[in-house]
RNA sequence: GUGGCCGUAGCUCAGCUCGGUUAGAGCGCCUGGUUGUGAUCCAGGAGGUCGCGGGUUCGAAUCCCGUCGGUCACCCCA
């Protein structure tokens, strides 16, 4: 252990039997994306520091103390992205797309912090952003897609939690409203509180030292105006219609700026580590004008793959393999040319050494988890391999090109 | 960024309080028993600068300091 072989801090190597779910999630998330319509697209992992601070929002904690920010080698400031929104808004305002269109993502998010279960430096989040239209359809149309997502997975415990935070003006007078009751009261506040306060009334309302005092505290939704009121009503109507269960939670905030209107979170309840949200989203029509383009609605969430993953457990590790391929002495081409016309059958094997003893192969065919250990020996110059059932044992004879359906039945 | 706990074979850990010959166990791994058979059984074997650096000492896995890493909570968030 002499040279240092870790990862760095707060980042992981991802190898089988864990690396097994991943793949079935990143698959089944791939799957929902598309049967809701959401094209693919990929942005840099890079972007230049002012799109996140203009983008995210320079009062946010991720802006001020978590961003990965460094100088390239022409002077540029450059940062890991720390959430994928404001690229995805870029992107599309670049491209000059006109109107509605509908983006899903996938990929690893930096933020420099001290990690802890279920919070790493490196994180994977998938997502959708769904630009260019203000109807509430839209966002009910996201938040169903994350829970049918999480569903799937065998998630337990999924809820969502809904909130309204209001059209800009709503939010304005609210805001202004909520830090004069909370200045009213900052003797009753912890420290940390009162530091939040002066930078970002809102973000106080996450407080858990002050979860008491805070829940006699106006909310954003008791303050909206009539339409980001319609509108939140919409939602929920649609969300009923289409089934899927909901909680509205009045003092919902989330901790980047660009959300107006509707805000939600999907929380499990088999995460057993302080972080709970699984992923989260909303509405933020203020964005695209603010990283500097045109005005353009929008309405987006993230999900976060790490998290999931972390509730699910490690129950399902699915194994790759359909058949493992042993050969006896002399036999090691006779084995690869198997391997080769099974692979571009469709079927998943593999082998190892096939020089080495019998019993070495089995050992491995048996570690492999495949169901099937096909045996290249003596019956192979008649036109057929040894068939061995791992799980009790039986064998068989199996024609050389009946093989893969046979593995099938 | 703040605080608590932890760092000995691939893995889980014992040894550390009361420093002292070649640092142990279980599991795993490799080879053989079976020159065509795994998961069981038997025999043998490989594998450790005791996280790293410094200090105290005749002598440090063991005591002291620092550092890095892990973990949990806060903060915050996915």
């Amino acid at each position: 252990m002499a040279p240092n072989l870790r990862p760095p801090k707060g980042t992981d190597d991802i190898l089988a039997p864990d690396s097994r779910v991943w793949r079935r999630v990143l698959r089944t998330w791939d799957d929902w994306s598309e049967r809701f319509g959401y094209d693919l697209v990929m942005t840099p992992i890079f972007e230049a520091t002012d799109l996140f601070e203009r983008g995210v929002g320079e009062s946010t904690e991720v802006v001020r103390k978590q961003m990965y920010t460094f100088t390239d080698r022409g002077e540029r400031s450059i940062t890991l992205r720390p959430e994928n929104t404001a690229s995805v808004v870029r992107a599309y305002l670049n491209a000059g797309i006109q109107g509605e269109w509908k983006g899903a993502y996938s990929g690893p998010q930096f933020r420099y912090e001290r990690p802890q279960g279920g919070r790493r430096r490196q994180f994977w989040q998938v997502g959708v952003e769904h630009l260019g239209t203000d109807r509430p359809g839209a966002d009910a149309e996201v938040i169903e897609l994350g829970y049918r997502f999480l569903v799937d997975l065998g998630v337990e415990g999924v809820s969502v939690q809904l909130n309204s935070l209001g059209d800009p003006e709503d939010r304005t007078a609210y805001v202004a409203e909520l830090r004069s009751w909370l200045e009213a009261r900052a003797a009753d506040l912890s420290p940390d509180a009162r530091e939040t306060l002066k930078v970002n009334p809102m973000r106080v309302l996450d407080s858990k030292a002050d979860a008491e005092l805070i829940s006699e505290a106006p909310a954003p939704s008791e303050r909206l105006g009539q339409g980001a009121s319609a509108a939140f009503d919409e939602v929920r109507t649609r969300l009923d219609a289409v089934g899927v269960p909901y909680e509205t939670t009045p003092r919902l905030v989330r901790g980047l700026d660009y959300y107006t209107r509707t805000a939600f979170e999907y929380v499990g309840t088999s995460l057993d580590t302080a972080q709970t949200a699984l992923g989260g989203g909303g509405r933020y029509d203020g964005l695209a004008d603010q990283i500097g383009g045109r005005s353009v609605p929008g309405v987006g969430l993230a999900m976060g793959i790490d998290r999931i993953i972390l509730s699910l457990g490690e129950t399902d590790a699915e194994v790759a393999l359909d058949a493992f391929v042993v050969a006896t002495a002399g036999r090691d081409i006779d084995a690869a040319g198997l391997v080769s016309r099974l692979r571009s059958a469709g079927v998943r094997v593999d082998s190892i050494d096939t020089s080495r003893s019998l019993k070495a192969q089995f050992k491995a065919a048996d570690r492999s988890g495949a169901a099937t250990t096909l045996v290249v020996g003596d019956e192979w110059d008649g036109g057929a391999v040894r068939a061995k059932r791992m799980a009790d044992g039986n064998e068989t004879d199996v024609r050389i090109e009946e093989i893969a359906t046979w593995l099938r039945s």
